[in-house]
DNA sequence: TTAGGGTTAATG
DNA sequence: CATTAACCCTAA
């Protein structure tokens, strides 16, 4: 896994201020590199965080909710986030995902006074329930043939290998990747007469079809 | 992390 | 309204 250092933007909000990362999927992926976080206030102007991990990618989001009261140095900082020592200064954490996370995060109403780097503030939201999707963003032809690409090149079921190495720094997901290939059979495997929102060029289909037949979906390595 | 079942937005 | 495409959830 590659060093990777996100720079988290600041936005002025009412407090309590949101910190986030410039990234997507914020919800996701979050509990998972939590243990690789590490943070230090950036020394330069402007004064902020900066996360560096050796876990996470940038795909994965992170969502930071900053202290009320400015960290006065590293070691403040390192402290607050170490610790129960300092309650959490989010008064109403919900009120902050349902005004300035769009549709993501719960719903009802709750207060509480934890760490947002308390596991205990994720646990909660693990089995989150379902509201909506956050993007809905089309896939072009470019991508579908950059994804054929990879796939026969890869097989069927190595979507991180493949998101890694011909969609690094697209909005697509690893589990998108596999999502649009499990479309694109639906679509274009088979005989029967279905109809596309997406022109594809024959040619582009036809190399479809090859890689679908040389790669079976799915790959049964996990089952 | 993958596979596969589900949900929902967009489309014709 | 029926279908397609994109996205979500989660067991293993």
């Amino acid at each position: 896994m590659e060093q990777q250092a996100i720079e988290i933007y600041r936005q002025p909000l009412e407090e309590p201020e949101l910190f986030w990362a410039p990234i997507e999927q914020a919800e996701q992926g979050l509990y998972g590199f939590l243990g690789d976080l590490q943070l230090s206030v950036a020394s330069g102007s402007p004064r902020g965080l900066q996360i560096e991990n050796s876990g996470a990618r940038v795909e994965d989001g992170v969502l930071i909710l900053q202290l009320l009261e400015e960290p006065q140095d590293e070691a403040n900082l390192n402290d607050w986030l170490s610790g129960d020592l300092h309650p959490s200064p989010l008064l109403d954490t919900n009120a902050h995902y349902q005004t300035k996370c769009r549709r993501s995060g719960r719903r009802g109403t709750r207060k509480r006074r934890t760490s947002p780097w308390n596991p205990m503030f994720f646990e909660s939201r693990v089995s989150r329930e379902y509201t909506s999707r956050k993007n809905n963003s089309r896939w072009t032809a470019k991508e579908v043939e950059i994804l054929v690409q990879g796939v026969s090149k890869f097989g069927v079921g190595r979507w991180v290998m493949l998101k890694r190495q011909f969609f690094k720094t697209s909005i697509r997901t690893s589990v998108n990747l596999k999502d649009k290939w499990r479309n694109l059979l639906k679509a274009y495997q088979g005989n029967s007469q279905k109809t596309t929102q997406l022109y594809l060029e024959p040619s582009l289909v036809e190399q479809i079809r090859k890689v679908a037949e040389k790669h079976p979906y799915p790959n049964k390595r996990h089952k």
